[in-house]
DNA sequence: AGGCATATTGGGAGCGCTCCCAAGTCCTGA
DNA sequence: TCAGGACTTGGGAGCGCTCCCAATATGCCT
């Protein structure tokens, strides 16, 4: 179970060297000795020991994917797992392992950098929903380390992937205005994350290029989950706007609570729209009219970012915006003109 | 950056055997030279190369936890992320980290497998939710790798920790007789998957232990997502249930939906019992009566179990079985007797 | 002061692999 | 038949660490 190169080479009456070859595949061997090592790699069940590659080679084909955010708020946003699993397929298919690092709930981001940094088993790392004073962006700047930012960076020569939050926001609340609209509230993400406040000035550009007044009472910051949708929403009911572009669809559905809570209808009294298209948000009551956020392409392009930086294929800063679509659904569907 | 120990060996006027000694924490180092070393580990940033370490003391510190069944219905319910979340935290307390392993949807789990252990780089390896039929079980028996299953096990002597999803279930159908529903149907999760037949039996040993016949054609087999719940109950509506178990939250919502838009009311028409006790649980239209699964300590035991038969201090069979309990909210409120 | 037990330190060996270079083998063509 | 090139193979060195044992320093007792 537990043998060595050597053995392997003893049992196929080879050396050593021809039994890495033929593991590595390299060119320089003969059909026939390849053949008689693998049989014997096969019988034995033999699986090198990546310890010790790693020491020579000094890598080790681990990425390190990080979410310093990981409050269980935060992380029962299906987000995560969707993208936690198309980096995962998409490493395991360039034959990279995936190593999970998670903030535990009020600890210090630094913290958690302590314990990812102190293993040093990792070729690269992925960071998702970093805030805009994560403790890590120093950090990096002096290090050479390769990293790939999901989401928007806060120094502008870092590596990093994001969809054009801006823009899809801005779009999302055009239709609100195109349509009819007039006095529209957002539900903004946690304002010290780049992608909630790129969304808050896509609805302020939106309302600014209508000639529409930018009402700061109509901007309630939330945290993306659903409770706080609830909660905002109900600020929001106060001040009677008559329609909503909720910076995530968990949102949406806490401030649809909300609503329903106040015996009003959508989108007869309030026209909501959300931002990700969750499974769920297709399901909602009424379905939801919200942007449709590439979370798979997101994670498997920021996989292929990290392992083009790795193999020298792409030099930093390398950097990709992906466009989102607005899906509408029923929650806006009336036209309120 | 990437020193040696013999490099701050050099630099702290000591022997490389020292700094060893120091970053172990072994006793026989005087306090005087302790400092010293700890001051050029710390001025330096060092970091041992944890390869180097691996290939000495066969082991790496590293845990692989392993959800073959992450099709991207599972893994939208929050139950997996919430069991990662807590199994990464203690991984992380002792010191441990954790890679990730997801199967791709469609991919046989076999194929998994190999990718799985073909990185030899852990120590143990936690699987969830496996099937019955999970091709790892056999690979098991021969070998005698460290494991720890989260979930009903499909062979008696594994190491496993559960819920007495059977007990629960029987409970949660107990209350409904209890409280003069007559006709309850239930909705299972995949019948190849242990819990899900621990919660039919359980809902069945109710029926019989009431003197109610178990009819089956108000057993729908669903797959625990929101969509096979509204399929599963726009079938049972047909038949005329007062009543339905449903053997998941996220499957109970999809009932809901269809019993809403049957234009039928919860609890006076229809009551409904989930199961798992998702926060979404408390804030559905209705508020669900659930079973509350404690998947924290499910995660956490779990990775304690596997930590304690690293360190031997338990042999396997290792086995330990968590009680879950009924949580009654107003989806089962108003007596139908 | 000297001797002995104990605390502290140093260095060799070796974990299992890759990489490099040298040696061996085979085949071709004049 | 034999030189010369290409293909194939073997083995030494070394990656950075831990562990063991031997060597040295320290402290205590008589």
């Amino acid at each position: 179970m537990s043998q060595n190169l050597e053995e392997i080479a003893r049992l196929a009456g080879v050396s050593r060297s021809t039994v890495s070859r033929v593991i590595n595949s390299h060119p320089n061997v003969s059909e026939r000795t390849r053949l008689r090592v693998m049989r014997v790699i096969q019988e034995q069940n033999f699986r090198p020991n990546l310890a010790a590659r790693s020491l020579v080679t000094q890598r080790t084909r681990i990425l390190s994917l990080v979410i310093p955010q990981a409050v269980s708020a935060t992380f029962t946003d299906p987000y995560f797992p969707t993208l936690i699993q198309s980096i995962m397929l998409k490493a395991n298919e360039f034959d990279y392992a995936v190593m999970l690092w998670l903030g535990k709930s009020g600890e210090r981001a630094d913290r958690l950098y302590d314990r990812v940094f102190k293993n040093s088993l990792f070729d690269g790392m992925l960071v998702a929903a970093a805030v805009n004073d994560d403790p890590l962006i120093p950090r990096l700047t002096q290090a050479n380390f390769p990293v790939v930012l999901i989401g928007p960076p806060s120094l502008s020569n870092l590596n990093y992937i994001d969809v054009d939050n801006q823009h899809a926001a801005e779009i999302a609340v055009s239709y609100l205005i195109q349509n009819g609209w007039k006095r529209i509230g957002t539900i903004t993400g946690p304002l010290n994350m780049g992608a909630a406040v790129a969304r808050l000035d896509g609805y302020c550009r939106a309302l600014q290029q209508a000639g529409l007044p930018v009402d700061k009472t109509l901007i309630v910051e939330g945290n993306y989950d659903e409770q706080s949708g609830y909660t905002g929403m109900r600020v929001l009911l106060e001040r009677h706007v008559d329609a909503v572009f909720s910076a995530s669809d968990v949102m949406a559905l806490g401030a649809l609570r909300a609503i329903h809570y106040a015996n009003l209808r959508v989108p007869d009294d309030i026209a909501i729209v959300g931002f990700d298209d969750l499974p769920v948000a297709a399901t909602a009551t009424p379905p939801l009219t919200t942007i449709h956020q590439p979370i798979h392409e997101l994670g498997s392009m920021a996989t292929e970012m990290l392992i083009d930086l790795l193999d020298g294929k792409a030099r930093p800063p390398y950097q990709k915006i992906l466009p989102a679509q607005l899906v509408v659904r029923e929650s806006t569907s009336q036209s309120h003109g």
